[in-house]
RNA sequence: GCGCUCGUAGCUCAGCUGGAUAGAGUACCUGGCUACGAACCAGGCGGUCGGAGGUUCAAAUCCUCCCGAGCGCGCCA
């Protein structure tokens, strides 16, 4: 609808470029947006505005030859000027109402689009160090990272989701210590316990395993306990196991997949980390100092050179995470987003330096990254930091287990990333009024219940009947739901390209609003059959929006509550 | 000190990427169930958009400088 007017309006310009004399050269920009508020119409454009200047003109006056030279359409009932020059377009009813046929039409595709047309994109997130237990923060990652990937999804783009476990570095030498610790009954404040040894009450439940000689099933592998704790080696395979399997438990319960799970130590194995310090070495920007291996990174932006091998030997964690980039380069991903927590920004300098550096044909600016700032935990009011499993922060688990998981998504992904969360789980808790998932839901789930009603008075309806009678809708409140569900496709357009799931929550808290002032204002279930037909049409439409919504973002669509 | 992010109603946050009178929820006050589900609705109260300049027809939005908060700034990952 937006491209029609506008297409008018560019009909209109190219008249009156012809009978005003007009400058050929004049093509603005033609911008039309769906207004905020009814009293401006459905559909406004600014063009006179961005005219006056080069046409020397009253934008006002512009606006009205506009509108006199703007060709008729069955979809526009009027056009008027309004404010400082604006032209409000107001819609037919029938271009109103299509919506709903529409809607009903596409069911659970409406708002998906092609746009991606098949683009190959690899949304990497959540990537948790397997040497604890999945927190907030990971839980937010995950929420967002799979709601991105359900955007993309849905907009037409072939998604890999991918997680990356960093299996291969020193905090890994680190957990087999600290669990070490814990198999020959060493307590954190001991003297000999390992120096920046995990403290969390975990580390003991692993050591027990271990020596129990319990097995874990992780992935494809299957680890038994040696029950030996001088094996190092052994503690090490079966503690990264057995955390990997906790992460994998968390996951599912959050109700989020991945189709690769790449192992850092992968790269070592089979030689990318080696081929890529040749291929920089080759690429005459690294140089020996001090005994180490540098990466000149300075020489592509950043503000200070990286070293690539240690003065004791062994490459930092930089150099596996440029072949790891490269890597996923060779995959054939023109577009990766990295979804990682705000902490982790200083590497996106470094990362993309060192792509630069391999000169292999890598866009500057590549790969994407959204990240997310820190959540703090609420309750009672007080921030909470103790977890009883973890020893030290509040682990997903927790959150799931104690708010569920359409609220801890909703939450966790209803917000900008950008911004530091607040998550009050008092709030999330609250089965009542103050609940923003409830309330959504609960619009879903009454459409269905008087859908049932239907069925109990031994009534039918169907989508046939209601699109045929559309046009009994002529409510304040309808025009205003038909208008905020035609706004839904280009919603999801723009919630893809800008990354931001959030906007897909905040337009359902309105749409649900709407929908239950509607339901308040206006009974469906009236004794003449058309209206009736009409209105449930409409409610089935936006039913299927909210649904469509919900699944966007993985919170589900009850029927009933 | 440098970099990234943020600063909007008492509190938690939107603000469609520069548009019209800055919006929701919550809290507080007032009303509405003999009702297609009250997990709901209607009304009220509440703002120098951190501050100061600048850009232009138009700035919460873009630029500069301050103030404040969080996160980074390792031959850790």
């Amino acid at each position: 609808m937006k491209e029609h007017v506008a297409d008018l309006i560019t009909q209109a310009l190219a008249q009156l470029r012809q009978a005003e004399g007009w400058p050929q050269e004049l093509q603005p920009n033609v911008q039309v947006e769906r207004t905020r508020d009814a009293s401006h119409g459905d559909l406004a454009s600014n063009v006179a505005l961005t005219l006056a200047k080069p046409l020397k003109a009253k934008p006002r006056d512009i606006a009205e030859r506009l509108i006199a030279a703007l060709p008729a359409s069955p979809k526009v009932a009027k056009a008027e000027i309004a404010g400082p020059g604006f032209i409000n377009f107001f819609l037919s009813d029938d271009a109103a109402t299509s919506v709903v046929s529409d809607i009903l039409a596409a069911g659970e595709r409406f708002g998906h689009s092609d746009t991606g047309a098949g683009e190959k994109v690899q949304v990497e997130y959540v990537s948790a160090n397997p040497t604890g237990p999945l927190h907030v923060g990971h839980g937010r990652g995950a929420a967002v990272g799979d709601a991105l990937c359900r955007l993309l999804a849905a907009t037409g783009y072939d998604v890999t989701r991918e997680f990356y476990y960093n299996d291969a570095g020193a905090q890994i030498d680190n957990l087999a210590r600290s669990v070490q610790a814990r198999c020959k009954g060493l307590e954190p404040d001991h003297a000999d316990w390992p120096e920046d040894g995990y403290r969390g009450d975990y580390i003991r439940d692993v050591a027990a395993a271990y020596m129990a000689g319990e097995t874990v099933d992780a992935a494809d592998k299957h680890v038994a306990g040696a029950g030996d704790a001088d094996d190092l080696a052994a503690i090490r395979a079966f503690a990264v196991a057995y955390l990997r399997r906790e992460q994998d438990l968390d996951l599912k319960a959050f109700g989020v997949d991945f189709d690769v799970y790449f192992l850092e130590s992968s790269l070592y194995e089979d030689g990318s980390v080696e081929a890529a310090v040749q291929a920089l070495i080759d690429s005459g920007h690294t140089y020996e100092d001090g005994g180490a291996l540098w990466l000149a990174t300075t020489n592509f932006g950043d503000d200070k050179d990286r070293v690539m091998r240690k003065r004791e030997g062994g490459y930092t964690y930089f150099v596996p995470d440029v072949a790891y980039h490269a890597n996923k380069w060779r995959r054939g991903f023109s577009t990766v987003i990295n979804e990682q927590g705000a902490d982790h920004h200083s590497t996106i300098t470094r990362v993309r330096a060192g792509l630069q550096a391999l000169n292999i044909g890598i866009p500057q600016g590549w790969p994407d990254y959204v990240l997310h700032q820190m959540v703090t935990v609420m309750r009672g009011g007080e921030e909470v930091k103790i977890s009883k499993r973890a020893g030290s922060y509040v682990t997903l688990r927790d959150l799931i287990d104690e708010v569920g998981r359409d609220a801890t998504r909703y939450f966790l992904c209803a917000r900008s990333a950008s911004s530091q969360l607040t998550f009050d789980i008092d709030l999330a808790v609250s089965q009542s009024n103050d609940n923003p998932v409830y309330y959504i839901q609960y619009a879903h789930a009454r459409v269905c219940s008087v859908m049932r009603k239907l069925a109990e008075q031994d009534q039918s309806w169907d989508v046939e009947a209601g699109c045929a009678a559309l046009d009994r809708l002529g409510e304040e409140h309808e025009k205003a739901l038909l208008k905020r569900l035609a706004a839904f496709p280009e919603l999801v357009t723009t919630a893809a390209a800008s990354r931001e799931p959030h906007q897909i929550a905040h337009y359902l808290r309105e749409l649900a609003g709407e929908f239950h002032t509607y339901y308040n204002a206006h009974k469906a279930l009236v004794d003449d059959a058309a209206l009736r037909d009409a209105r449930l049409a409409l409610y089935a439409a936006v039913r299927q929006v909210i649904a469509n919504g919900l699944a966007l973002l993985g919170v589900s669509a009850p029927q009933e509550m």
